[in-house]
DNA sequence: TATTGTTATACTCTATAACTATA
DNA sequence: TATAGTTATAGAGTATAACAATA
């Protein structure tokens, strides 16, 4: 094959007009890059950023009503059943019947779920690094206080 | 119902533990946050983001193969097809066969594509101001930056 | 009547394998 | 043998409606 008139259309960098100055491509863009990450890092233990959200809440707010954590993550309580059966179903957290409330449940980590989540936080640790790596100490609290702002309107 | 007991459980704040000062977690509430509001502005253009991108893509490199485009978008080339379906069968876009390369397609916008783009792009600059609003024009130039940073390794 | 948790369901996104027609 | 585009399909994630048990 002709090398010159081969390459011609690949060759050239494409023009990504305005995509780059507007934030939803800029956050979607960045999402998926640390999100590839996590997925790198726990596939392995078939933990998703979303069962880790949930384990966390959990560590720090135990025997919350499964619509208060639902709500909290941003879950809505019908997709979060199946989230939380899956969690349920390894043994890392559990439902406990509320006597006040017959129709609620408490959830709690289990003891094998709170083990998990101790190493999981560390591993986070080294997740999280790899990105502060790229952007420094500064530019990461930055970047969280500018976000936060993004959200909290 | 007596207030004093029954509010017990669900007036207390949840603590979010470590999640609000994870890269992943922020970046998703605010991807979610910009990309509702973007939805609540286009939904009746039936515009979604993705969409956007390829008009947008089409406008700044007219020709450019089916296959650079989805490459460049980070859309595997599979998922493209229905993706510039939509778009081409409502006028927006158009594939053109390309005599140098049987196998391949240019893409490109017509008229009313080219029409709607700018249309687009103007509302598309209030949505960016809503969010511009809360951080300072100079807050987003840093949270631009601050997000390439985290992509482009 | 309203709320908690659940089921069923549908629609979008994303991911893989395999096909066709060309190169 | 490799590439451009396509089809089929399967799995997540997310959305709504409706139900049973309970408040």
């Amino acid at each position: 094959m002709d090398e010159t008139s081969e390459r011609e259309p690949s060759e050239l960098p494409v023009a990504m007009g305005h995509l780059p100055e507007l934030l939803g491509y800029a956050l979607r863009r960045a999402q998926v890059a640390v999100f590839a990450d996590f997925h790198d890092r726990f596939s392995s233990d078939d933990i998703t950023p979303a069962q880790f959200g949930v384990l966390e809440v959990l560590k720090y707010n135990p025997g919350l009503r499964q619509t208060q954590v639902s709500a909290a993550l941003g879950v809505r309580r019908t997709n979060f059943v199946p989230l939380f059966d899956g969690l349920e179903a390894r043994g890392l957290a559990e439902r406990r019947k509320v006597p006040a409330d017959r129709r609620a449940f408490a959830l709690y980590l289990t003891p094998k779920g709170e083990d998990l989540l101790q190493r999981l936080e560390q591993r986070v640790c080294e997740h999280e690094a790899k990105f502060t790596a790229r952007i420094g100490a500064d530019g990461k609290q930055q970047l969280l206080r500018l976000l936060h702002l993004l959200c909290d309107n």
